[in-house]
DNA sequence: GACGGTGTATTATAGTAGTGATACACCCAT
DNA sequence: ATGGGTGTATCACTACTATAATACACCGTC
Protein backbone atom coordinates (compact mmCIF):
# COMPACT_ATOMS: atom_id res chain seq x y z
CA UNK A 1 0.00 0.00 0.00
CA UNK A 2 2.50 2.69 1.35
CA UNK A 3 5.83 1.16 -0.64
CA UNK A 4 6.69 -0.14 -3.63
CA UNK A 5 8.99 -2.97 -2.87
CA UNK A 6 11.41 -4.72 -5.36
CA UNK A 7 13.06 -7.88 -3.52
CA UNK A 8 14.93 -8.24 -6.83
CA UNK A 9 16.44 -4.76 -7.04
CA UNK A 10 20.04 -4.66 -6.28
CA UNK A 11 19.59 -1.65 -3.77
CA UNK A 12 18.32 -3.06 -0.29
CA UNK A 13 15.08 -3.02 0.96
CA UNK A 14 15.40 -0.76 3.92
CA UNK A 15 17.12 1.74 1.14
CA UNK A 16 14.28 1.61 -0.90
CA UNK A 17 11.61 2.65 2.12
CA UNK A 18 14.41 5.07 3.06
CA UNK A 19 14.40 7.26 -0.54
CA UNK A 20 10.35 6.38 -0.70
CA UNK A 21 9.64 8.01 2.67
CA UNK A 22 11.96 10.82 1.91
CA UNK A 23 10.30 11.77 -1.17
CA UNK A 24 6.84 11.61 -0.23
CA UNK A 25 7.68 13.53 2.48
CA UNK A 26 9.26 16.14 0.71
CA UNK A 27 6.58 16.03 -1.87
CA UNK A 28 3.54 16.37 0.49
CA UNK A 29 2.23 13.09 0.30
CA UNK A 30 2.89 13.14 3.56
CA UNK A 31 2.43 15.31 6.07
CA UNK A 32 3.94 16.78 9.10
CA UNK A 33 2.58 14.28 12.36
CA UNK A 34 0.74 11.90 9.38
CA UNK A 35 1.81 8.52 11.44
CA UNK A 36 3.68 5.68 9.76
CA UNK A 37 2.44 2.18 9.36
CA UNK A 38 4.04 0.32 12.52
CA UNK A 39 7.23 -1.88 11.34
CA UNK A 40 5.45 -5.29 12.18
CA UNK A 41 2.54 -4.33 9.78
CA UNK A 42 4.88 -3.22 6.88
CA UNK A 43 7.15 -6.44 7.71
CA UNK A 44 3.92 -8.84 7.15
CA UNK A 45 2.78 -6.88 3.97
CA UNK A 46 5.63 -7.75 2.37
CA UNK A 47 7.00 -10.72 3.76
CA UNK A 48 10.30 -9.04 5.33
CA UNK A 49 11.57 -9.07 8.76
CA UNK A 50 10.11 -6.35 10.93
CA UNK A 51 14.11 -5.22 11.97
CA UNK A 52 14.62 -4.66 8.28
CA UNK A 53 11.56 -1.91 8.45
CA UNK A 54 13.31 -0.64 12.01
CA UNK A 55 16.19 0.08 10.20
CA UNK A 56 14.71 2.51 7.26
CA UNK A 57 12.66 4.14 10.35
CA UNK A 58 15.82 4.51 12.34
CA UNK A 59 17.22 6.03 9.72
CA UNK A 60 14.79 8.85 8.97
CA UNK A 61 14.69 9.74 12.46
CA UNK A 62 18.37 10.13 12.15
CA UNK A 63 17.73 12.00 9.37
CA UNK A 64 15.40 14.29 11.30
CA UNK A 65 12.38 13.37 8.92
CA UNK A 66 10.69 11.18 11.60
CA UNK A 67 9.93 11.81 14.88
CA UNK A 68 9.67 8.61 17.55
CA UNK A 69 7.69 8.35 20.60
CA UNK A 70 7.63 5.16 22.56
CA UNK A 71 4.37 3.22 22.21
CA UNK A 72 3.40 5.20 19.82
CA UNK A 73 3.80 4.87 15.77
CA UNK A 74 6.54 7.14 14.24
CA UNK A 75 5.46 10.25 12.66
CA UNK A 76 6.42 12.96 10.08
CA UNK A 77 7.97 15.68 12.03
CA UNK A 78 6.77 18.58 12.65
CA UNK A 79 9.14 20.77 12.24
CA UNK A 80 9.81 20.56 8.31
CA UNK A 81 8.67 23.47 5.87
CA UNK A 82 5.65 21.94 5.20
CA UNK A 83 6.14 21.01 1.81
CA UNK A 84 9.75 22.20 0.50
CA UNK A 85 9.59 25.00 -3.07
CA UNK A 86 9.08 23.13 -6.05
CA UNK A 87 12.77 23.79 -6.87
CA UNK A 88 14.30 22.21 -3.38
CA UNK A 89 11.98 19.15 -4.66
CA UNK A 90 13.42 19.28 -8.57
CA UNK A 91 16.61 19.31 -6.62
CA UNK A 92 15.92 15.50 -5.20
CA UNK A 93 14.96 14.98 -8.86
CA UNK A 94 17.98 15.92 -10.39
CA UNK A 95 20.78 13.19 -9.81
CA UNK A 96 17.74 10.52 -12.05
CA UNK A 97 17.47 13.15 -14.17
CA UNK A 98 21.15 13.58 -14.68
CA UNK A 99 21.37 9.97 -14.96
CA UNK A 100 18.73 10.04 -17.78
CA UNK A 101 20.54 12.87 -19.65
CA UNK A 102 23.71 10.77 -19.55
CA UNK A 103 22.61 7.74 -20.88
CA UNK A 104 19.95 9.43 -23.55
CA UNK A 105 23.60 11.03 -24.82
CA UNK A 106 25.44 7.34 -25.13
CA UNK A 107 22.24 6.68 -26.90
CA UNK A 108 22.47 9.32 -29.38
CA UNK A 109 19.33 10.49 -28.27
CA UNK A 110 17.45 13.59 -29.06
CA UNK A 111 15.90 15.77 -26.10
CA UNK A 112 12.41 15.73 -28.15
CA UNK A 113 12.58 11.76 -28.18
CA UNK A 114 13.23 11.12 -24.40
CA UNK A 115 10.71 13.84 -23.38
CA UNK A 116 8.00 11.95 -25.34
CA UNK A 117 8.45 9.22 -23.41
CA UNK A 118 9.05 10.32 -20.41
CA UNK A 119 5.75 12.51 -20.73
CA UNK A 120 3.57 9.32 -21.74
CA UNK A 121 4.44 7.34 -19.35
CA UNK A 122 4.25 10.48 -16.16
CA UNK A 123 0.67 10.48 -17.70
CA UNK A 124 0.13 6.88 -17.88
CA UNK A 125 1.29 6.93 -13.98
CA UNK A 126 -1.29 8.94 -13.08
CA UNK A 127 -4.02 6.92 -13.81
CA UNK B 1 37.78 9.02 -21.11
CA UNK B 2 35.65 6.00 -22.18
CA UNK B 3 33.84 5.64 -18.86
CA UNK B 4 32.35 7.94 -16.62
CA UNK B 5 32.65 5.40 -13.25
CA UNK B 6 31.79 6.79 -9.89
CA UNK B 7 32.80 4.86 -7.04
CA UNK B 8 30.24 6.55 -4.16
CA UNK B 9 27.51 4.84 -6.08
CA UNK B 10 25.55 1.96 -4.70
CA UNK B 11 25.70 0.46 -8.22
CA UNK B 12 28.66 -1.89 -8.48
CA UNK B 13 31.57 -0.69 -11.13
CA UNK B 14 31.73 -3.79 -12.92
CA UNK B 15 27.83 -3.06 -13.94
CA UNK B 16 28.09 0.96 -14.19
CA UNK B 17 30.97 -0.29 -17.18
CA UNK B 18 28.50 -2.88 -19.12
CA UNK B 19 26.05 -0.83 -19.00
CA UNK B 20 27.63 2.44 -20.41
CA UNK B 21 29.30 0.53 -22.87
CA UNK B 22 26.10 -1.25 -24.06
CA UNK B 23 24.40 2.09 -24.43
CA UNK B 24 27.49 3.47 -26.34
CA UNK B 25 27.40 0.39 -28.52
CA UNK B 26 23.57 0.75 -29.15
CA UNK B 27 23.92 4.28 -29.70
CA UNK B 28 26.46 3.78 -32.49
CA UNK B 29 29.37 5.84 -30.23
CA UNK B 30 30.60 2.42 -30.84
CA UNK B 31 30.79 0.84 -33.98
CA UNK B 32 31.75 -2.95 -35.18
CA UNK B 33 35.68 -3.46 -34.81
CA UNK B 34 36.09 -0.66 -32.75
CA UNK B 35 38.80 -1.54 -29.93
CA UNK B 36 38.35 -1.13 -26.40
CA UNK B 37 40.99 -0.13 -23.85
CA UNK B 38 42.95 -2.59 -22.04
CA UNK B 39 41.58 -3.88 -18.66
CA UNK B 40 44.50 -2.64 -17.08
CA UNK B 41 44.68 0.81 -18.81
CA UNK B 42 41.03 1.25 -17.49
CA UNK B 43 41.86 -0.33 -14.30
CA UNK B 44 45.04 2.26 -13.73
CA UNK B 45 42.88 5.28 -15.08
CA UNK B 46 40.20 4.55 -12.39
CA UNK B 47 42.42 3.07 -10.39
CA UNK B 48 40.24 0.13 -9.91
CA UNK B 49 41.11 -3.60 -10.20
CA UNK B 50 42.05 -4.97 -13.79
CA UNK B 51 39.32 -8.24 -12.83
CA UNK B 52 36.31 -5.64 -12.62
CA UNK B 53 37.10 -4.34 -16.17
CA UNK B 54 37.78 -8.15 -17.31
CA UNK B 55 34.41 -8.79 -15.42
CA UNK B 56 32.41 -6.26 -17.17
CA UNK B 57 33.73 -7.16 -20.82
CA UNK B 58 33.03 -10.45 -19.99
CA UNK B 59 29.68 -10.06 -19.33
CA UNK B 60 29.41 -8.04 -22.29
CA UNK B 61 31.16 -10.83 -24.47
CA UNK B 62 28.82 -13.75 -23.27
CA UNK B 63 26.27 -11.44 -24.46
CA UNK B 64 27.13 -11.09 -27.88
CA UNK B 65 27.86 -7.78 -27.98
CA UNK B 66 32.41 -8.41 -27.73
CA UNK B 67 34.56 -9.92 -29.36
CA UNK B 68 37.28 -11.57 -27.77
CA UNK B 69 40.46 -12.76 -29.73
CA UNK B 70 43.19 -13.45 -27.22
CA UNK B 71 46.39 -10.92 -27.46
CA UNK B 72 44.22 -8.52 -28.78
CA UNK B 73 42.35 -5.69 -27.53
CA UNK B 74 38.55 -6.67 -26.99
CA UNK B 75 36.44 -5.69 -29.84
CA UNK B 76 32.78 -4.47 -30.59
CA UNK B 77 31.13 -7.54 -32.73
CA UNK B 78 30.81 -7.40 -36.07
CA UNK B 79 27.39 -9.22 -36.39
CA UNK B 80 25.25 -6.03 -34.72
CA UNK B 81 22.78 -4.34 -36.96
CA UNK B 82 25.12 -1.60 -36.61
CA UNK B 83 22.70 0.80 -35.17
CA UNK B 84 19.64 -0.16 -33.92
CA UNK B 85 16.25 2.35 -34.53
CA UNK B 86 15.84 4.70 -32.36
CA UNK B 87 12.23 3.17 -31.22
CA UNK B 88 14.88 0.29 -29.78
CA UNK B 89 16.83 2.65 -28.08
CA UNK B 90 14.23 4.29 -26.47
CA UNK B 91 13.29 1.18 -24.76
CA UNK B 92 17.00 0.76 -22.99
CA UNK B 93 16.09 4.37 -21.94
CA UNK B 94 12.85 3.22 -20.22
CA UNK B 95 13.32 1.34 -17.11
CA UNK B 96 15.24 5.09 -16.14
CA UNK B 97 12.86 7.02 -17.51
CA UNK B 98 10.16 4.83 -15.01
CA UNK B 99 12.54 5.49 -12.23
CA UNK B 100 11.91 9.58 -13.14
CA UNK B 101 8.15 9.22 -13.49
CA UNK B 102 7.93 7.55 -10.02
CA UNK B 103 9.81 9.73 -8.33
CA UNK B 104 8.05 12.60 -9.68
CA UNK B 105 5.06 10.94 -8.67
CA UNK B 106 6.19 10.85 -5.13
CA UNK B 107 7.79 14.31 -5.07
CA UNK B 108 4.27 16.23 -6.11
CA UNK B 109 6.11 17.37 -9.41
CA UNK B 110 4.28 18.37 -12.68
CA UNK B 111 5.35 16.68 -16.61
CA UNK B 112 6.15 20.25 -17.16
CA UNK B 113 8.29 21.39 -14.12
CA UNK B 114 10.41 17.99 -14.90
CA UNK B 115 10.68 18.13 -18.32
CA UNK B 116 12.25 21.76 -18.50
CA UNK B 117 14.87 20.60 -16.24
CA UNK B 118 15.62 17.41 -18.19
CA UNK B 119 16.29 19.48 -21.10
CA UNK B 120 17.87 22.05 -19.60
CA UNK B 121 20.69 19.67 -18.28
CA UNK B 122 20.54 17.52 -21.79
CA UNK B 123 21.60 20.68 -23.46
CA UNK B 124 24.46 21.52 -20.92
CA UNK B 125 25.47 17.92 -21.64
CA UNK B 126 25.95 18.68 -24.81
CA UNK B 127 28.27 21.44 -24.54
C1' DG C 1 -1.84 -3.43 37.10
C1' DA C 2 -2.29 -6.35 33.13
C1' DC C 3 -2.53 -6.32 28.28
C1' DG C 4 -1.79 -5.28 23.61
C1' DG C 5 0.05 -1.85 20.95
C1' DT C 6 4.32 0.80 19.62
C1' DG C 7 9.86 0.77 18.24
C1' DT C 8 14.50 -1.14 19.45
C1' DA C 9 18.83 -3.35 21.36
C1' DT C 10 21.33 -7.43 21.13
C1' DT C 11 23.36 -11.33 19.30
C1' DA C 12 24.05 -14.71 15.97
C1' DT C 13 23.93 -16.66 11.47
C1' DA C 14 23.85 -17.18 6.56
C1' DG C 15 24.19 -15.72 2.12
C1' DT C 16 25.74 -12.71 -1.38
C1' DA C 17 28.35 -9.42 -3.80
C1' DG C 18 32.31 -6.63 -4.84
C1' DT C 19 36.93 -6.21 -5.01
C1' DG C 20 41.73 -7.41 -4.94
C1' DA C 21 46.48 -10.03 -5.58
C1' DT C 22 48.66 -13.36 -7.98
C1' DA C 23 49.85 -16.31 -11.46
C1' DC C 24 48.68 -18.08 -15.80
C1' DA C 25 47.67 -18.73 -21.08
C1' DC C 26 47.69 -16.75 -25.19
C1' DC C 27 49.22 -13.80 -29.40
C1' DC C 28 52.36 -11.12 -31.99
C1' DA C 29 56.42 -8.69 -33.36
C1' DT C 30 61.12 -8.37 -32.81
C1' DA D 1 62.64 -17.54 -28.26
C1' DT D 2 61.89 -13.50 -25.71
C1' DG D 3 59.33 -9.54 -24.24
C1' DG D 4 55.39 -6.94 -24.03
C1' DG D 5 50.85 -6.83 -25.13
C1' DT D 6 46.21 -9.09 -24.54
C1' DG D 7 42.27 -11.27 -21.21
C1' DT D 8 41.34 -14.57 -17.23
C1' DA D 9 41.13 -18.46 -13.67
C1' DT D 10 41.67 -18.99 -8.96
C1' DC D 11 41.49 -17.98 -4.35
C1' DA D 12 40.79 -15.04 -0.44
C1' DC D 13 39.09 -11.21 1.93
C1' DT D 14 35.93 -7.74 3.26
C1' DA D 15 31.60 -5.53 3.54
C1' DC D 16 26.91 -5.51 3.31
C1' DT D 17 22.27 -7.39 3.59
C1' DA D 18 18.78 -9.82 5.49
C1' DT D 19 16.99 -12.83 8.72
C1' DA D 20 15.96 -14.76 13.20
C1' DA D 21 14.95 -15.13 18.11
C1' DT D 22 14.70 -12.81 22.26
C1' DA D 23 14.07 -9.46 25.47
C1' DC D 24 13.33 -4.85 26.64
C1' DA D 25 11.13 0.04 27.36
C1' DC D 26 7.46 2.66 26.69
C1' DC D 27 2.38 4.20 26.02
C1' DG D 28 -2.54 3.88 26.40
C1' DT D 29 -6.66 1.55 27.88
C1' DC D 30 -9.51 -1.56 29.93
Amino acid sequence: MYFDLQSESSTPIYRQIVEQLRRQINGGLLGPGDALPSVRQVAEQHTINPMTVSRAYSLLEAEGLLVRRRGKPMTVAAGLATESSARQRLCLLQPCLEQVAREARQLGLSPDEVVTLLVELMDKEEA
